[in-house]
DNA sequence: CTGCAATCTCAACCTAACTTGAGGTCAAGC
DNA sequence: GCTTGACCTCAAGTTAGGTTGAGATTGCAG
């Protein structure tokens, strides 16, 4: 049952790009920026594991959240070097992202919210709604924006 | 009652700076880009009304709520030419930036919802995951990662 | 062996959203 | 009336995330 490489098992770039719908040179940026690492042929091309599907998918999900390619690169860095990664492995970092998730929608949440309090008051025509007035955002001199924008 | 227009009911761009915790250059771009129309002084400075502190603020939220610049102008030009916008003016405003909220809360809720099935399910491991393998994302041959990205 | 599609590298270009810098002007205090 | 900080314009630079193009190879099919 060991798993042989054979040559069938290692995908060209232009596979992994029809299978994971990325375009070809946004699959030799992410390698730029290290955030896969394929092996090459005897030609120098790029060759690919079938697990590096799920990598590429992974950053696809991920910018979807809202992640940098530089965040996505430090999740991504958690995964065993040199073995296939195992179903805890991307577990633990699904975690991770659910967390942020979980913040994200809590904050959008909050300041729909806190819109709709603001539509609701019709204070908007006057000088002092926390959320339109922020007049001193960056001072210290009452209450502002902060409440939205924090 | 009218509305007399005193100098002082003019603001320079600092002050407007200031206020609303952009950067001076910041400011300077928007009007480039045509989001503010400042007038100008005797000496060529731009002058703000006290309005335009919550026209940039608007801007910082609609960012914040992942618009861009443009759609941030799409938004602005529903506001009335040459006079100060009354609360109705941006009552209208406000609901179609909620919705766009709403939308995108819809959204990132749904994802979390299937990365916690998939997480549960444990199919990390497996090759036919429909959210971690999406090997046919722009293919036509059955399930993939449309089902979390879309 | 030949042809031609797929790859390769490297440099340049692109949009968004600003910032920085150079060189010059304005205005308020002393 | 001079100094100083706030402004002005315009050009160029910056980061993120890629795309595009040129010119040279590779690799599979016939």
């Amino acid at each position: 049952m060991t798993a042989r490489l054979k040559p069938s098992d290692l995908l060209s770039i232009g596979e992994i790009a029809r299978r994971t719908g990325l375009s070809v040179s946004a699959i030799r940026f992410y390698e730029d920026k290290r955030l896969i690492e394929p092996v090459r042929s005897g030609g120098n091309q790029r060759r690919f594991l079938r697990s590096d599907i799920r990598r590429l998918s992974f950053i696809l999900i991920a910018q979807r959240l809202g992640l940098s390619l530089t965040e996505i690169e430090a999740e991504l860095a958690k995964l065993p070097q040199g073995r296939t990664p195992t179903a805890s492995d991307w577990e633990a970092i699904s975690a991770a992202i659910r967390a942020r998730l979980d913040v994200r929608i809590a904050e959008l949440t909050r300041t729909r919210d806190r819109l709709d309090g603001c539509i609701g008051c019709g204070c908007l025509s006057l000088t002092h709604c926390a959320i339109w007035n922020p007049e001193d955002r960056l001072g210290a001199e009452g209450p502002g924006a902060r409440k939205l924008l924090d």
